[in-house]
DNA sequence: ATTCCTGCAAAGCCTTTGCACTTAA
DNA sequence: TTAAGTGCAAAGGCTTTGCAGGAAT
C-alpha cells in the first residue's frame, strides 16, 4: 500500500528503493501495533533474513526523517513506531498507556474536539514562538483494571 | 521546599529519609529545566560529591513511584525529570519541543481550555476503559526558527 | 561506473544489578 | 540492632559506527 508512496519519496531525494526498506515499511504497514524495533526486525527477518539491525535503525531512522513513521517512548525502555497518519490505515488516535503492563490503547474518541482544540492551539504557539510545528502527541496514562487490582493486593 | 514532604512520604512508607535523596530532589526544586540524569548528578556532585549514578537512579525511581516527579522522554536520546505539578513551582504547562536543538519550552498558553478538555476526556476514558488514569501529557513537535532557517539553506 | 546501501562486528551509552559496607531509625 | 540505602564496579541492553563488500541507478 504505501510502497509506491516509499519509492517516489526516495526518488525525490535522490535515495534508492532497496529489499530491507520495503520490507520494514511493509512490517508497519500490517500491524495496527506499536512495534518495537526488535519486533520489527523479527517480522523482517521472516522475508529477508540477511537483514540486520543495523538496518533497521537506519531505516527507521530514515523512515522517520521523511515525515513516514512516528516515534515513540512511552516508557518501558523500547522506542516503539507507528506509521504517521496519513501513511496508516488508522484513524487519527491518541495514546493511553497502562504503566503496569505496558499495554498500549489507541483511543479516538473526543478526537474531534482535541484536534479543534489542539489545532488552535498549535497555530497560537507557532505564531508566538516561531516554531514550525509538524506533529502534537498526547498520551495518558494510568493502570488498567487488571494492574489496579494487582497493585491492591499488596 | 518539598524537604518536608518527601519526608513525610517515605516515613508513610517506612522508608528513610538519607542525604542522597533530599539532595537530589532539591537539585529538581532548583531548576526550571526538565534535567537529563548526568545534569542532576552534577548538580548533586556539587553538594554531595559521594553520591553515585546508581544512586540517582534508583533515588529518581523511587521519586517517580511516589508521585513526586515525572519522566519524560522527549526523543533527544535523554530521559528527564521534572517535579509533579503538585510539588512545583512552575505552573501547570505542556512542552513544545525543537526537533533541531532539542530545545523544550513550557508553554502555558491556552492550558485552562485543554485543562477541560483533557479532563473530560480523561473521565470518558477511565470509564470506557476501566483505567485509572494519573497523568497526561501533550507534546507539540517541530522546529524552532533558528534550526528552521539552517534547514532551509540545505 | 558511481554512489549509495548493507551486514557484521565492535564500540558507545545509558541503565540496572550484585555485593559488601554504611547508616537511619 | 537491623533492615534499608549506598557506592562501586561489572554486567546488560539498546543503538550507533567503521568498514569492506554488494547493489541500485
Amino acid at each position: 500500500m504505501n510502497g509506491p508512496r516509499l519509492r517516489s519519496r526516495l526518488n525525490e531525494r535522490g535515495r534508492r528503493v532497496t529489499a530491507p526498506r520495503l520490507v520494514i515499511l511493509d512490517s508497519l504497514d500490517r500491524t495496527a501495533k506499536h512495534l518495537s524495533v526488535r519486533e520489527i526486525y523479527l517480522r523482517v527477518h521472516r522475508h529477508d533474513p540477511s537483514c540486520g539491525m543495523a538496518t533497521i535503525y537506519r531505516t527507521l531512522d530514515l523512515l522517520v526523517q521523511m515525515g513516514m513513521v512516528m516515534k515513540f517512548d512511552f516508557g518501558d525502555g523500547q522506542t516503539r513506531y507507528e506509521l504517521t497518519e496519513e501513511h496508516s490505515r488508522k484513524e487519527h488516535h491518541h495514546h493511553l498507556v497502562c504503566r503496569g503492563c505496558d499495554t498500549i490503547i489507541d483511543y479516538t474518541e473526543f478526537i474531534r474536539d482535541e484536534i479543534e482544540l489542539l489545532d488552535k492551539t498549535m497555530k497560537g504557539l507557532s505564531r508566538k514562538y516561531k516554531f514550525a510545528i509538524d506533529s502534537h502527541e498526547i498520551v495518558f496514562k494510568g493502570l488498567c483494571e487488571r494492574c489496579r487490582k494487582a497493585a491492591e493486593k499488596d
